[in-house]
DNA sequence: AAGGTGACTGTCA
DNA sequence: CTGACAGCCACCT
């Protein structure tokens, strides 16, 4: 396991219910800025062992990025689950619900 | 071992 | 608003 990876499991785990953060949020908190891309790989390989919470991962512009569409309906009931308002066209409002693991 | 891939992102028009 | 482009990098053939 890379630490890469370990840290990006970690960093998505510890994403409160209720709350969003998105791709290049997370790469950068594990250490790569630019490995967005990696975080869709790992998700892909790892939400199904290690049982992450997918669904509260979701691109810069605050939308689902499923494309997907019964995946995509599911994290949007998985975040409406958790009290977050998930606005027409499966855009979230980032101002009110986005994570910032420093504050 | 080499090349392809993707639930992305920021920039420019 | 939309679309095109080029970086980006761990993981999977």
């Amino acid at each position: 396991m890379q630490p890469f990876t370990a840290r990006t499991i970690e960093i998505i785990a510890s994403i409160p219910p209720g709350k969003v953060m998105t791709y290049g949020q997370i790469a950068a908190a594990a250490g790569s800025p630019r490995a967005a891309r990696q975080i869709v790989r790992i998700l892909h390989s790892m939400s199904g062992k290690y049982r992450l919470p997918w669904h509260r991962v979701v691109n810069a512009k605050g939308e689902i990025a499923l494309q997907d569409e019964e995946s995509s309906q599911e994290q949007q009931w998985n975040l409406e689950a958790e009290d977050v308002e998930v606005l027409p066209g499966g855009r979230i409002d980032l101002a009110r619900y986005q994570y910032f693991p420093e504050s």
